[in-house]
DNA sequence: CGCTCTGTTCGC
DNA sequence: GCGAACAGAGC
């Protein structure tokens, strides 16, 4: 399993699904106004990386590189070091190696991602990760469930990771459950734009529901408010958002039990990473917000709710954003006589 | 300092 | 034209 693990986890070095800070930022939009943070930047890369991603998913199990292809092809330098001691194991475990790509990104997923810090300290929210900017790159589905048994193993202290691994995990978008088509979505998560990735978050969160009780998953502490939304609260501000390079480097030790590595490391990484800005995550489809009031919103398009209705007398329409009401009073019932204003 | 409101922007 | 998300202004 470990081998497989690591060639795959090469391949989807750069996927927003494992960056969870990134994630978050959802989708970006390939936004101009946000000079500042990294994540427009990220959200375009991760946008890239998701459509790529989604292409990559589905030919994964047939496009996954064999160990040999891996070792040739460039990449970090310490998931070289991964490689070559996959390699190393691989020679010792014949079996591993006729496995079959689709079991190799299976193996891949579940225990990078999750096992390790991929799944809950790389995972945190540097946000977006799973910010966004989130959302994120696409994950193969195959592996959630795996993944998240591989949860279960991971020590409690890992908490603070966990919540964001449960964003991050997926920025799903509620219309995959909706069957709405979906727009920008970003998710924030691995499978971004795919669909498929809803099943996977809820998978992740419901699959091992001990593994999120007991290890204290951040948002289980978090309460329904209307309108469905989900209050969380928002993260320590001394969260430990773990760096992917951080994990990598953690995961560049062979060790046992990878989770301990990253855990270990985890810590010593908070310092370089910015507070995670999105704190709100909606539980629907994980996508998360930097503000009580965006989750609020957001949750309309989940639950469908139109509290903005336009005043003009001939139109009955509704809006989930009072702006987006105002807007079409404007546009629409701009030269109306009734316009009161 | 954190939140809500509002306007703007993006994508469809 | 509309849904959705973000950032700024104001409280």
């Amino acid at each position: 399993m470990e081998v497989a693990t690591y060639a795959p986890y090469r391949q989807h070095t750069f996927q927003p699904d494992f960056n969870p800070h990134y994630n978050q930022y959802h989708e970006s939009r390939s936004q101009t106004s946000h000079p500042v943070s990294v994540h427009p930047a990220m959200t375009s890369q991760y946008q890239d990386v998701r459509r790529a991603g989604q292409r990559q998913a589905l030919q994964q199990s047939s496009a996954v590189p064999t160990s040999q292809d891996d070792a040739n092809k460039p990449s970090l330098p310490s998931i070289s070091n991964l490689l070559g001691i996959a390699d190393g194991d691989r020679a010792s475990l014949p079996s591993q190696e006729t496995s079959s790509p689709a079991q190799q990104a299976q193996a891949y997923y579940s225990s990078a991602p999750t096992e390790s810090a991929f799944g809950q300290g790389y995972v945190t929210v540097a946000e977006p990760m799973p910010s966004t900017r989130g959302p994120l790159p696409p994950s193969p589905p195959p592996m959630r469930s795996d993944s998240v048994v591989e949860t279960t193993h991971s020590p409690t202290s890992m908490v603070g990771q966990s919540y964001f691994l449960g964003s991050s995990l997926n920025n799903v978008e509620a219309h995959q459950q909706r069957s709405m088509p979906v727009k920008r979505h970003s998710v924030p998560m691995p499978g971004g734009g795919m669909y498929t990735t809803s099943p996977y978050t809820m998978a992740a969160y419901n699959s091992s529901p001990s593994a999120m009780s007991t290890s204290s998953y951040y948002s289980a502490d978090g309460v329904y408010g209307m309108n469905n939304v989900y209050q969380q609260r928002p993260l320590p501000s001394n969260f430990p958002p773990v760096m992917p390079g951080a994990v990598i480097a953690a995961s560049s030790v062979p060790a046992p039990n990878m989770w301990e590595h990253h855990h270990y490391i985890a810590p010593s990484s908070q310092t370089t990473y910015p507070q995670s800005q999105d704190r709100y995550v909606c539980q629907t489809c994980n996508k998360a917000f930097s503000r009580p009031s965006s989750l609020k919103i957001h949750n309309h398009s989940h639950t469908g709710e139109k509290p903005f209705k336009c005043t003009q007398p001939g139109c009955g329409k509704a809006f989930s954003v009072r702006s987006n009401m105002k807007r079409h009073e404007r546009g629409c019932h701009a030269g109306s006589s009734n316009m009161l204003a």
